[in-house]
DNA sequence: CGTACTCTTGAACAATATCAAATAAAGTGG
DNA sequence: CCACTTTATTTGATATTGTTCAAGAGTACG
């Protein structure tokens, strides 16, 4: 967990500042103006929005390497808070914009995590649309599993709570309680704690979650 | 079905072709490589992608102005079919490529495009996770409204069937014809048939669709 | 230990889907 | 232009899914 800084900057004209934030605490809030652009170093952040009538929707849990809410409008649509103890690089507004002006390379890779979070975000919502309460939960499950590397003890953690979890797929914390208690009662997978469990039935839950959508997204060597 | 070619283009590097198809023609097929840009002239196109499981999901119903289905990755990963008469600007792949590289306006341009994109994926993310059938009706019918020019006679024209909206706002047939039918029945909506309306409570139907969100998308200098 | 959470579980309820007609609109061939 | 067929939409009845409400069971923390 204990992360040591160094390590300057790919992009040589990119200044960047590493940040720390402890776990519940906000990189930033919906509608900060000309924020800056954080990359995740180490740990996870959930990106969530709320509506005007008071619903959030969690976007994403993302880890290292991914950016946060990257996006071109300089404020904020979304808030963001760290679910662990987290680690950024983060560029200021000004600075993003010019090196987006300057470093051809920084541009071509801003543009695919741009077309990325896009990509992600059609996902989600045919998610949304297209998947009954426990297609979402095992399509959730299949994602802690690729994302999170296991523990000493084997098993994956569940970092997030399960109001995270049932605001991430537009269930109720009951719901998702449910079909994860389901899952482990039909052996699908082995949950001795409601924060860790480990997959022993991964081909069920991938012919649920339908696997086989978005295998394209081919990159191809544009260069830009 | 027939093509004309014609009509040069705006970027000088951009070499793009005028092309024409027929209500229920595709202007491509999820799946294909290659495939070159659309900008779209006039009609209206359905954007869809099919699950493995055989839903449909349309992602969005895009008009004059828009590009269908902008994105980074070569192979498509919608189909789009024409809802009326649709005319476009064809660029190739190549074509594109080429100026996304050499011309910086264009590329701008290109570049707000897929930030809309997401954006817009976000929207209906949250739409689907957070709101209720007759919220979401509310919502489409606002959209029609703000998008389809009323004829004539002063309606808008509903050019897209009840199962191409059901299968938009993650709704069955039955369902969006009720809530449509239901506000109808209040005197919110003019329907006198099914393929057209006229508002005439806009309020109820902003207060519904909950207006507020997304109030933000500054777009800002960005020179790129 | 005891207090405060979060998670789980059960039961009643509500929203939406499904199934089945009925109606309306749009074509089709005479 | 008129019957006839076909298709889309509406409406009703019922079933299902997921939510809501209400306890109970773990777990964390002082």
């Amino acid at each position: 967990m204990a992360r040591f800084a160094a390590v300057p900057e790919a992009h040589a004209s990119l200044a960047s500042a590493r940040q720390v934030y402890a776990p519940g605490t906000h990189l930033f809030h919906q509608g900060d103006i000309e924020r800056g652009i954080h990359k995740i170093v180490s740990g996870t952040v959930t990106v969530y929005r709320v509506t005007a009538d008071g619903h959030r929707q969690i976007e994403a849990f993302s880890g290292p390497g991914e950016y946060v809410s990257l996006c071109l409008c300089a404020t904020s649509p979304t808030s963001a808070e760290a679910l662990s103890r987290v680690e950024t690089d983060y560029v200021s507004r000004e600075a993003f914009e010019r090196c987006l002006l300057q470093d051809a390379q920084f541009r071509q890779t801003v543009f695919r995590e741009i077309d990325k979070a896009s990509a992600d975000a059609r996902r989600q919502a045919t998610l949304l649309a297209c998947r009954c309460a426990k297609e979402r939960v095992a399509d959730f499950v299949l994602f802690l599993d690729s994302r999170f590397a296991p523990k000493a003890d084997g098993y994956t953690p569940i970092r997030m709570s399960r109001c995270d979890i049932a605001d991430h797929l537009g269930l109720t914390i009951e719901t998702v309680s449910r079909m994860l208690n389901q899952f482990k009662q039909i052996g699908v997978i082995d949950m001795p704690r409601a924060d860790r469990f480990r997959l022993r039935n991964r081909q069920y839950l991938n012919r649920l979650a339908g696997q086989n959508d978005e295998a394209d997204s081919r990159p191809h060597g544009l260069a830009l």
